[in-house]
DNA sequence: AGTGAGCGG
């Protein structure tokens, strides 16, 4: 499993956009935009989980740096959550 | 409006 990180999305991106361009490049385990908790407006990025690091790498690749409806997105492997502490 | 969460556990 693999977390990846990607920025820049355009406002109207949404989780399923996500899910459906990483799903060209293998098994999409969780696609998540990530919104404001207050304003339920788009953050403009969001993190996905892929199944193979490989495949992960070849999107990563693959998508880092394309435009996306007007926008370069920032594609990249997200740590481990950020160091967040879990439990 | 603009760069690291949620899910499941």
């Amino acid at each position: 499993m693999v977390n990846i990180f990607i920025a820049n999305l355009d406002w109207s991106i949404t989780s399923d956009d996500i899910k459906s361009t990483f799903s060209s490049f293998g098994e999409v385990k969780y696609a998540h935009v990530v919104y404001e908790r207050e304003t339920k407006r788009s953050k403009g990025f969001a993190y996905v989980e892929m199944a193979d690091p490989d495949e992960a790498i070849n999107a990563i690749k693959a998508l880092n740096g394309m435009e996306i409806n007007g926008r370069i997105v920032d594609v990249k492997i997200a740590s481990e959550k950020k160091n967040r502490i879990k439990k």
